[in-house]
DNA sequence: CTGAAAGCGCTTACAG
DNA sequence: CTGAAAGCGCTTACAG
C-alpha cells in the first residue's frame, strides 16, 4: 500500500481500482452513471489510498469554486458605528452558522475584510473574476448599495442578510434577501407583557429611528412599529406621539436615561420593550437603582447580556437564517450556488423569519 | 476594447501587449525578470482588459493555495463551555484581524466549523490534502492536542494562538505559537492600583484555575500569578493562601459572590484585579450595591463591557497578534506560508505579547 | 456503463 | 530578458 507523502492522485486510484480516471471521477461526481460493482471497487481504492481530490484542479476544470465570500466587520473597534455591549454579536453568530451550514452542503466560506487600501467593490470583483468564489453573502446592505448594483449587473449569485430598506427593487428576484421580522418580534414581546397583566408598556428605541410614518425605513423603525401597532391594538386606541416611548443611542447610559424618561411620563410603568439588549440592560439597571425592579424589560438579540441578567429577549435564530440563505442560493437539494431563478423560485427570493421570544 | 463577460485570460493580455503569456506571468510573479518597458506594456494591457488571474489555475500549477484555514467556535451557544458576557469576543476579534492581516499579505482565509459528523482531524487532513489551504491557524489548543501531532507529523505549516500549556515540546520550533502574557497583564493592573495609593488589592480568578504552584498550566493560573507575584513584591512579603482572592465561574453572579467574599475577608478592600471583564462587572455591580463604589476593579480583554461600565481592563491587541502570527508563518517579507525554520528563525517561533492596560 | 482525448488557465523549467 | 513546451490534476464532452 504505497502512501506518497503528498497524497494519491486520481491516476493512482484508477490504477489500483483498474478503471479509467474518468470512472473514478464519475464515482465521485455522478455516482448514478456507475454500476454498483465498479463503484465499490473504486471506493475501496479511494479508501485504501486515502485519496482526497485536488480542489484546484476540480475548480479549474469545472469552473466552479463551491465557495462563498462573506465580509467580517470590525464591530468592536472604537471607530465602529456600532456600540453597546454586544456589537457584532449577530454578525458573528450569522457568520458562524453560515460556515456551518455551508460546510454541511459542501461549500467553503472565504472571509474578507475591508480597509482603506482597496475598495470593497474591487474586492468583490476580484473574488468573482479570479473564480475564487461562486457567490457573495452581503450583510449591512444600504439603500443604493453599489455592491448590489455591481453583483446584479454581473449576474453574480448573491444574497443579503437584511432587507435593503429603501431600495426600489427590494422585492424583485434580482435582489434576494433574508431577514428577521423585527416588527413581529417586538409585537410578541408586547403581547407577552400584556398577557402577564401589564398594561403600561413602554418602548425604548434607537434615536434616529423614530417613527416617520409609512413603511419602515430601518430595523429600528421596524421594531418600533411592532410595539406601537400591538399596543394600539391591545389598548383599542391610536397611539399618541408623546406616549410611553423614549429613544437613545446604543449604550447603557442611554438605556438608563430612557428609563428615567419613561418613569417621568408614567409612574405606573409596568414593562419596557427595548430595541436592543444593551438598552434593555441600561433600563434594567436604572430601574433597579430607582427601586422599581418589578418593572420588567425585554431586549432584542438574546445576547449573553440578556441571559446573564435574566431578562426576556428575542432570539434571531441565526442557524435558521443561514439555512434559509443557502436555500435561496442553492435550492432545496442542489450542491451548486446559482442565481435566484426568476420564475420557479420567486417565492424563495425573499425570506422573512420570525425571531423567537425567549421569556425569562 | 473587447470585454468578454467572464473576464480576460492571460492569453488575451499577452496578445494585446504583444508578448508571450509567460512574460505576462513574469510581470505578475517575478517582476524583476522583466524590463521596465515590457512591464509597462503588459501592465497597460492588464489594466485595459481588467485582467484578474484565475486563482484555481495558479494554485493548481504552483501547488500553493495562498490560503489559511481557521476554525470558528460556537462560543455563544448554551452548550458552550464558555460563558460570561463576552464569550468568543477574543476569538472573533482575532479572526477579524487575522483575515485583515492575511489579506494585506495576499493570503485568503477559509473559515470552518466543527460538528458531530466529521472529526476535526479529518477536516484538517482534507484541507491540506485537497490543497485548499497551505496552513492552519489553531486556537484553543490543549495538552496532547491531536491536531498538533497530526500537523507536525505531516510537516504542515501551522501556528497556535495560545500556548499549548502542558505540552512537553511547548518551546520547540515544531510547535510554534503566539500568545498574550497574561501574567504581565495582571501584574501591571496590580501595579497601577498600587500606584494610585491602593494597598488592599484583591484578585478574582476562575475556579479550577486556583494556583497549584510551579509553572502555570492555564491562562487562569497565569493571570493569577501576575497578581500574586506583584502584590508579594510590592508588599515585600510572601502571599498567604487565604489572602485576598476568590474564584468563580465566568458569570456576573460569580463576580458578585466573589466581591462579597473579598469584602468579608477585608473590609479595607481598595481594588480588585479580575481575570475577566465579566467577573469584573459582577464585582463592580455588587460593590455598587453595597455602597462601596470607591473600590475599583479591573478586568481582562477590554471588551465593550469594560468600556460601557468604565472600568480598567487589559487589551489583548489582537491586531498585533494577527501580525505576529503571519510573521511566524510567512517571515518578514515573504508571501509564502511555510513551516517555521528550525535554525534561522528559532526566536520567532514563540511570541509572547504584552497586553495593554487601558486605564479608566 | 466505461474510457481515450481534450482542455480548464495558469506557472515551471528550460532553452535561446 | 523572452518564449515555446510541458504539465499541474482534475472534469467535460463525446465516442463506443
Amino acid at each position: 500500500m504505497p502512501k506518497s507523502r503528498k497524497g494519491a492522485s486520481i491516476i493512482e486510484v484508477a490504477a489500483l481500482a483498474e478503471v479509467s480516471i474518468q470512472t473514478v471521477s464519475n464515482v465521485l461526481n455522478t455516482p448514478t452513471r456507475v454500476t454498483w460493482k465498479t463503484r465499490e471497487k473504486v471506493l475501496k481504492a479511494i479508501d485504501e489510498l486515502e485519496y482526497i481530490p485536488n480542489l484546484s484542479a476540480r475548480r479549474l476544470r469545472s469552473k466552479k469554486s463551491s465557495s462563498l465570500a462573506v465580509r467580517l466587520d470590525a464591530n468592536f473597534t472604537d471607530e465602529s458605528n456600532l456600540h453597546g455591549l454586544a456589537p457584532g454579536f449577530i454578525q458573528n453568530e450569522f457568520v458562524y452558522y453560515l460556515v456551518e451550514e455551508s460546510n454541511r452542503r459542501g461549500i467553503k466560506v472565504v472571509a474578507y475584510t475591508i480597509d482603506d487600501e482597496e475598495p470593497e467593490l474591487l474586492k468583490l470583483k476580484t473574488f468573482m473574476q479570479s473564480r475564487d468564489v461562486d457567490g457573495i453573502i452581503l450583510t449591512s446592505t444600504t439603500e443604493n448599495d453599489e455592491r448590489l448594483s455591481y453583483l446584479k449587473s454581473r449576474n453574480a449569485p448573491f444574497l443579503s442578510f437584511g432587507r435593503p430598506w429603501g431600495a426600489q427593487d427590494k422585492f424583485s428576484t434580482t435582489n434576494p434577501w433574508i431577514d428577521i421580522d423585527g416588527r413581529k418580534g417586538t409585537s410578541e414581546a408586547t403581547a407577552m407583557f400584556w398577557g402577564k397583566g401589564k398594561r403600561e408598556i413602554g418602548f425604548v428605541g434607537w434615536q434616529g429611528h423614530e417613527p416617520k410614518g409609512g413603511e419602515p425605513r430601518s430595523t429600528g423603525e421596524d421594531r418600533y412599529l411592532g410595539w406601537s401597532e400591538k399596543i394600539s391594538e391591545l389598548q383599542g386606541k391610536k397611539l399618541f406621539k408623546n406616549e410611553l416611548m423614549a429613544f437613545g443611542s446604543e449604550s447603557i447610559e442611554s438605556g438608563r436615561k430612557a428609563a428615567r424618561e419613561l418613569i417621568k411620563k408614567s409612574a405606573e410603568l409596568e414593562a419596557v420593550v427595548c430595541v436592543s439588549d444593551t438598552l434593555a440592560l441600561g433600563c434594567l439597571l436604572e430601574l433597579q437603582k430607582m427601586g422599581r425592579s418589578e418593572i420588567e424589560v425585554s431586549g432584542f438579540d438574546n445576547s449573553p447580556i440578556s441571559r446573564e441578567f435574566g431578562f426576556s429577549s428575542l432570539d434571531q435564530e441565526l442557524a435558521l437564517v443561514a439555512e434559509g440563505a443557502l436555500l435561496i442560493l442553492m435550492g432545496e437539494e442542489g450542491n451548486q450556488i446559482r442565481r435566484v431563478d426568476f420564475s420557479a423560485e420567486e417565492t424563495l427570493a425573499h425570506t422573512l423569519l420570525s425571531p423567537k421570544l425567549i421569556i425569562r
